[in-house]
DNA sequence: GATGACGACTAGACACTGTCAAGTGCAGTT
DNA sequence: AACTGCACTTGACAGTGTCTAGTCGTCATC
């Protein structure tokens, strides 16, 4: 076949940064069932062996992807902590960002929690990684609640954000929310209730003032 | 034709139980990638063709065992309505419940909220299964809250079992936690704060009394 | 009782997947 | 000029879901 013209743009890590792209690209538009690595070669203009000259098999792309996820989820979290006002501010702000990341980011968010796609015992990067977001929300518990160290309470925000996530990406949340403001609006509605609630504190609709 | 409906020597229907029962022990014993047609047609005894004489395809075996899924469901669920004590109580085991189902059927429950698995406008039946269960947690924090009918609230307690019970399954909550036993405590203990702190009542530690 | 329809299943083939084992071409070093 | 090693190609293999044809026993009907 007279294909193939050899093109001359090759740089180093050039196919490598490409087969991430790409495999992110059709995860997030076509999630994971339909992320093959001859797919994702095909669309690179590679054979299919191509891309284990780079990785050594399917999981480890995707853990590479999960372990950008969990790093850009973790920046996401801690820009939060630039919100004015209260220290509550923060924390719904961080709310509303893990729900963003995963509404902007369904494909790589959805395997970032499934050990059947990326085993943390074989990629301990990207279980660090997810450890490294973990540890910004639960900084901003333990802020948000004066300095207590309570591992229940965050894994209780943890779960909150994480719930509302998935009903939102695949729960019955996200489908009768029709555009991305409407969801974006509800999310940040539940997340400024769950804080006044767990928090104890003001009301909610009124502007926040001193905490406890 | 006279309407024949079902008296073939053999047991009717027995392919199709064994099929689901291989299929929802394969699923709960190795997770949904591990699930192959022909591995449950293998274990069943019979070949891989055999399936495809009572499912569509694998999409409707995973549909089935997702419907009975949600049944099984709602069917705890709505047994937190026998719990004695005051109405938070019936929140309190509900959301035991929830999590202790997803404990005791991790594959299934994991392909529950997965609609690239099981489709959800393919399946009708499963998406019915799966509103009813919602329902009757609606009910129940409908009946908490004193008869108040708020979505947000419910989808605020929906999110917080559900994000529970995913950490539980595939984050690191479950992964430290050692025995199910330790589980099973934590899934309380948490679900005792989040009932205190969002009705803003009493203190957990303290038996229930009024609330408010 | 023979006949034909039919249900439940088997058998073979296809395109697709991930992965192993050998090539092939080409830069840089010696 | 020969060698080396990288980046990639080519070809093969087993496994998968699914399509199309059989096969075989049970049944109602002639």
């Amino acid at each position: 076949m007279a294909t193939t013209p050899k093109e001359p743009s090759a740089e180093p890590g050039d196919l490598r940064r490409r087969i991430l792209d790409t495999a992110r690209a059709l995860l997030d538009e076509q999630g994971s069932a339909a992320l093959s690595l001859r797919e994702v070669a095909r669309r690179a203009g590679v054979t299919h062996q191509a891309p284990y000259h780079h990785f050594a098999d399917r999981e480890s792309i995707l853990a590479e992807l999960v372990t950008d996820g969990f790093d850009e989820l973790a920046r996401r979290l801690a820009a939060a902590n630039d919100q004015p006002g209260p220290a509550r501010q923060i924390l719904i702000a961080s709310g509303i960002a893990y729900v963003g990341f995963a509404l902007d980011h369904p494909g790589v968010f959805r395997i970032m929690f499934r050990p059947d796609v990326c085993d943390p015992a074989r990629f301990p990067r990207a279980m660090a990684a997810g450890e490294r977001a973990y540890g910004e929300l639960q900084r901003q518990v333990r802020l948000v609640h004066g300095g207590v160290d309570d591992a229940g309470l965050a894994a209780m925000h943890w779960a909150q954000v994480h719930g509302l996530a998935m009903l939102m990406l695949d729960g019955p949340l996200g489908q009768q929310l029709p555009g991305p403001q409407a969801r974006q609006a509800f999310v940040r509605e539940a997340a400024e209730r769950f804080a006044a609630r767990v928090l104890g504190a003001d009301d909610p609709d009124r502007p926040a003032g001193a905490r406890r």
